[in-house]
DNA sequence: GATGAATGAGGATTCATTCAT
DNA sequence: TATGAATGAATCCTCATTCAT
């Protein structure tokens, strides 16, 4: 990636995130990347592949840390407990692009919402393998894993976004926020051996 | 509520829903309603009041639901399922809507999204106390209640959204949806007094 | 002129002084004057007809001031002074309307332009007249007089235009402002006798 | 200035000359300089814009042409009566623009109407200057330079916009108002020194 | 007479995209 | 490769005017 493709992505995601896909024009990405208009479409095709592809690499980013998690062999609670913790984490060092998936899917233009979609399925679907996985060895409860996967992804993606203002409430959801969040998740997913005991 | 604003606001939920806020022009909205664009200036000041008005309209519809629930002295488990399933009873009735609500919020224009959050808050707000009431009556476990009341806000938008489409998986999350949504909920939530004892 | 009719009147002088006409909108003047739309249009066939009648009005208050003054057999001198000073004496009453006559026609509209014209020129006619009549006595120099009558509108309406401000020019305006246009207008119409002798 | 900025700007004056700001839409405005909307916006950042820029460069080119008459050592006599005559001295080669600057500056739109309050004041404010030079040098009395820079402007600029038109006082004004208005401002601020001797 | 809902043409402005240089 | 001037369709919104009640 040269330096300004980079440049052009950071532009992209900051402002995608502060103002939303169509509060951002290319010539405001181009401005903030110090690039010219036509640069961005030398690398880009359209606005939309722009938006695309920085998409697809936050969602990349948060598959990536699953899959290490899953790689260290942890158990299936650590592994929901963390990945109700994860937009909660990328809210520290990437706080734009927190923004950027917390915002609507533009669902105006029938292409871009259907690329966006299959990419939050093939993330939902992900989840869902890792829910059935949990199942089989009997940490998780049995339950509808499509339902499950996508209700996380909901619950963290709006508190999220709510724990990007600046006042009283988005304070203490960003402190106590992961905490909750991973504890309500799991609750909601494990199996209670205790109870039939 | 006169014929032309009953037009006007039935065009522009389902308009809204379908293609999102910026996929819909005013004067889409004005065909669709066979009315004047004018005269939907005459009703409302600008396209953002229309969509606050709207979905005032659909949070204050399930607030009434919640309300209504409430009076009949149900048990706070039946609340926190009810509450889960909401979107989804919405479906039936007012299928556009929840299309709305599902995806159209945070979209980059500040006073709207200003608005939008505070109307998400005030509501948020509402669930949050009726969990602290759970709590105070010792059915609901102790937790965050602002986190809480959004991260199901925020799972039911997220679920019912997806379950919109016309695929599989959409038409699974319909079947099963609601009272899945509603056992993680309630899982998420209730005291654990009986698996102690 | 009915109660209705008054407060219609006043309303339009106070906004079309301070916004100009095109910044005036009917309903503007219709919320003003605490009257519907339509009585205004059932006062006057149109906002133009709004606007020439309290332009009218205006220029009819100057004359009626000047034609009292002729009548008191005071000398050409006196006239001429007294002239420059008009706008100056209504801003104290009539403040709005100073910034009504001080504002550009719009050019825009032909028949607008065409009726304020012809009104303008009556005026000034008007003014040449009087002026003629000094001639023939001997007190004004043998001049132009529809140049002289045409400039003495012009210094007035901008300067009594520029004296509205709120900064320290338009307050050294006001104070300076109507003896030195009187001074000045005189100077350049006298006839100079003591040169002759 | 690039060609088609060349374009905008020659047909703004002319069709803001003939029917005022507000008469004159920026498609219209595209069309006369066949160029696109988008390019008149490319080259100014709205309307006003380029309403400012016109106003500005024909202040300007009195001003160079006021300057020069001043370099070359002339009179404050021959200065003010040239002063006097330069929108009839304009009249030949801009007549669009004396259109333009005789009727459109106070339009309502506040910021509009600020902007061009603050040129005309600096343009009258160096008129001021020039008298004041005068009256030290004798030649000018003492008066009050405010006041009589902008009674200049006024009566230039109402008179020059009246002999626009094709009547036959038009035509008068044209023939005899360089003279009169020459010898109208002279008469009104010269020091009468050798009548008292 | 009086009201104000409704009309719809017209205005300024934006912006993704193209393309000659 | 890179630039940024140019395009023009599309957007939100305004407003004088009409007319059914």
């Amino acid at each position: 990636m040269t330096d300004a493709e980079q440049r052009i992505i950071d532009a992209a995601v900051s402002l995608f995130g502060e103002r939303g896909y169509h509060g951002t024009s290319i010539r405001a990405i181009s401005e903030a990347a110090r690039v010219s208009v036509g640069a961005i479409y030398h690398h880009y095709p359209s606005k939309e592949d722009v938006f695309i592809a920085i998409v697809r690499r936050e969602f990349d980013r948060r598959r990536r840390v699953i899959e290490e998690l899953r790689t260290q062999g942890l158990s299936p609670e650590t592994l929901v407990r963390e990945i109700a913790r994860i937009h909660f984490a990328m809210l520290e060092d990437h706080r734009d692009s927190v923004g950027l998936l917390g915002q609507a899917l533009p669902a105006g233009m029938v292409s871009l919402r259907g690329k966006l979609l299959a990419l939050e399925r093939e993330f939902a679907g992900y989840l869902a393998e890792l829910l059935e996985e949990g199942i089989r060895v009997g940490d998780v409860r049995s339950c509808h894993t499509w339902t499950a996967a996508y209700a996380i992804l909901g619950m963290t993606k709006v508190v999220t976004a709510r724990a990007l203002g600046e006042d009283a409430v988005a304070q203490e959801l960003r402190v106590r926020g992961p905490d909750e969040l991973a504890e309500f998740a799991w609750r909601a997913l494990c199996a209670v051996k205790e109870e039939r005991s």
